[in-house]
Formats: structure tokens, C-alpha cells, sequence
DNA sequence: TCCTTACGGAGAGTAACACTATCCACTCGC
DNA sequence: GCGAGTGGATAGTGTTACTCTCCGTAAGGA
């Protein structure tokens, strides 16, 4: 396969597979001559899974290069796989946190029971997010106990959804499939819950006011 | 309160003020000389809005300021801001949705009686992303069944939390304050799920692996 | 009163990002 | 043998979200 046919296959414009070539989001096709490369289906699986992480996940070309770089070393292990993965999901305040909110979300985290490292990424995203929600949220309890009870539907949802997503988790499958199989599902899965929850919500708005107003962009 | 003092407040440089008003994201203060404007609280609350619609929920200027709109348009129900939020929201594939795809997320809705309109950005997003999780997963089966099956997980998940949200909502305050807490809860509450997500993952591989090496960006 | 500082408004400039277009020497396939 | 196509490199483009600079004016202290 050459380059044009990897493009028509997988609807990436041939200028842009040989920028992500040259940007290292892809290996070099295996060379017949000075101006001939070969592809196979793992170009057109790789190219595909950029493309679900840049345009699905919405994940900078960057971003999908560090992570395809851990998902390409045999020695990087799970766990940093997901570490990357979600280090590219998170929009970490540039500022840093305030420390009372941030005290707040290690307080939720511990009534919850989940252990996190002090420097994970979705803990400062998620203390931004509860400072930005407390400003601009009428009421003024910004308790701990009223953190954690605002909180507690999605926190019962997630860990509900965690028991079952880890079980899914294939183990008799070799590591790139595996390692694969991970980023997909932190990164794909994420975006999935998001257009769920909208489509389930939109769902409830139409039942609720009967009116069947079009709801269009 | 100047301009300086409300850049002050919020944390927002001027320059930065001074183009979102260009850009129709915030009123003009009122003016008391051909150069002097005051500014009040409702022009720190709607900064601190802008800010977390795109500093947190990633939306461009442009989609906070159409959301901006329909939200100050007194005559606009709230179906139409969930609308305008689900539509920033919803990253729609540019090139139509396979038919096939299309058809099963169809079935997939209506096995959860869930009913959305036929424009919905969520439904094409939906489709986009089974689209590229089918391409990407190992497995063939890519019946209807198999998809209600791998999806249901993260609906059940979602119905339960529909519910509580929906029980949330405030019902004896102004319209104005709704439908802000409606835009905060559709747009923050969806990056909030997926830090909580990616919290709880983390915390769940840590005690898998028992090693707990430093997840660093 | 003068004078320094700050103000608002407008336009141009900038940095990052993700391509896209052009050019080139070469080579495949008819 | 020759024209379309190839890989590789460099430069250019469009978009986004600011940021800078300038200007005439106004406020507030000395």
C-alpha cells in the first residue's frame, strides 16, 4: 500500500499523513527504493486511532503523540498508559489552586474513598471545576459535607460505572492490543459519556415540556 | 467599579475585557464621561461565566457567546439553552454519519426509550464516536445487540444520574438564575464527570498495581 | 493650575495550532 | 520514453484568542 491508497482508505488528505509522518505520530512506511514506501494495516489502524483522539477526543496532535509514544514503548506499563492518557484529558488550571478548595476536593476524595497521587492532574482539573462551581453557584454552604453532597449522585454514577468498566478490561489479549483497548477507553469512553448524558437529558427536557421544539444547532 | 478594578476582581486582563466587549460577550459598562464606565457584580459574574464556559468546558469564544445570547434573550425557554449548550457542546463529525451506524444508535435509543430529535448534535456525535470504536475494537460482532449490550454500562450509569439531576433543579427562583445553573450544569458538570471519572480510574489502578508510581503530566 | 496617571475605544500585531500548497528529484507502469 | 505519481522538505494559510500600541480624554494629587 502507498501513500495514496493509506490516504483513500482512511480519508486522511496525503499532506497531512506525511505531516504526521514528519511530527512522529506515525512510522515511516517501509522503503523499496529512494522515493517508495510500503504501508499496512497497522499505518491504517494508527491513522485511525489519531484521528478518534484528535477529532473525537479532542486531544492536540501533541497531546496524541505523547501518549502514542507510551502506547509504542513495550516497557511502559499500564498504569502509565492511563497516566498519559489522562494527563492529555485534563485542563489543569494555569493558576495554582487555591488551597481551601483544594483541601475540599481532598476531603471529598477521602469520604469517597479513592486514592489519588498528589500531583494527578484531574485532581487540580477537578478542584478548578468546584472553585468555578462554588463562584457562580447561588447559596452559600461551600462546606466540605455540602461538597460531598453536591457531588455524591456523580460519584455513585462513576463508581458504579467503574466496577463494571474494569471488569470489560480484556486480559488474555497481547500488551499493544491491551494497551490500545486502555486509551480508547479513557479517551473515547469520555467523550461517549458525555453525548449519553446529553441524549439522555435532552430525552427528559422533551418529555417534560411536551412541546417537541426542534432543537437543531 | 473601572475596567482596572473589574480585570482586578476577576483575574481577567484588560485587553482581554476590553475584546470581549468588542466581541459582544459582556455589556458595556455604563458610561459617566466619554472615556469612564462603571462596571458592577453582574459584570464579575458574567466574566467568571465566560471564564469557566472555556477555560472548563473548552467551548471557543464564539460558542460562549451564542450561549451568552440565548441565555440574556428573556423570551428564550429552557430547552432552547439546553440546546444552544448541547450544541457547543457536541463535536459533530464534518462528513456525514454512516447510514448503518446511524440506524444502530437508533436502535440503541429507542432500547432505552430515549427520544431525541432527528437534528440532535449529540445523536451524530453518538454515531461518530460507535463509528470509530467499532473500526478501532477487536471483535466482530457489530450487531444492534452487541451495542445496547457494551453500551449499557455507561446508560445505566447515566439514567441514574439523569434522575438526580433532574431533582436538583431549582424551581422557585428567577428565570435568569435557572437558566445559568442549566448552562453551568450541562457544560461544567460534563468535564466535571470526567475528572471524577479519571479520579476514580486512577485510584482503581493504584490498588490494582500496588506500585504507586507518581502519575506526572 | 499643572501634571502624572489611568481610562475607553479602535486597529494592528502575535503566537500557537493544524494543516495545505508548492517544489523537487526520482521512479513506476504503461 | 514519458507522464502521472511518490516521498521528502520548506513555506504558506486560515483560525482562534488574545495582546500591544496608539489616541484623545479625564481624574486626582501637588
Amino acid at each position: 500500500m502507498r501513500l495514496a491508497e493509506l490516504s483513500r482508505t482512511t480519508g486522511v488528505p496525503p499532506a497531512t499523513i506525511k505531516w504526521y509522518l514528519r511530527e512522529g505520530l506515525i512510522r515511516k512506511g517501509e522503503a523499496t527504493a529512494r522515493n517508495q514506501a510500503q504501508y499496512d494495516e497497522s499505518h491504517v489502524r494508527r491513522l485511525r486511532l489519531i484521528r478518534a483522539l484528535v477529532d473525537i477526543g479532542g486531544l492536540t496532535t501533541q497531546e496524541a503523540r505523547d501518549i502514542l509514544a507510551v502506547v509504542d514503548d513495550p516497557n511502559a506499563s499500564i498504569d502509565q498508559v492511563v497516566g498519559a492518557a489522562h494527563g492529555a484529558l485534563a485542563r489543569v488550571p494555569d493558576s495554582d489552586a487555591d488551597p481551601t478548595t483544594l483541601a475540599q476536593v481532598d476531603h471529598f476524595l477521602a469520604s469517597r474513598g479513592w486514592t489519588v497521587s498528589t500531583g494527578s492532574p484531574a485532581r487540580a482539573e477537578l478542584a478548578g471545576i468546584v472553585r468555578a462551581m462554588t463562584q457562580l453557584t447561588p447559596g452559600d454552604d461551600h462546606s466540605d459535607q455540602a461538597l460531598v453532597a453536591g457531588l455524591a449522585p456523580y460519584a455513585n454514577a462513576i463508581d458504579q460505572l467503574a466496577a463494571a468498566e474494569v471488569e470489560e478490561l480484556p486480559h488474555d489479549v497481547p500488551r499493544d492490543v491491551l494497551v490500545e483497548q486502555v486509551v480508547l477507553g479513557t479517551v473515547l469512553a469520555e467523550r461517549l459519556i458525555g453525548s449519553l448524558r446529553r441524549l439522555a437529558q435532552e430525552s427528559a427536557f422533551l418529555a417534560r415540556y411536551v412541546t417537541p421544539s426542534d432543537i437543531n444547532r
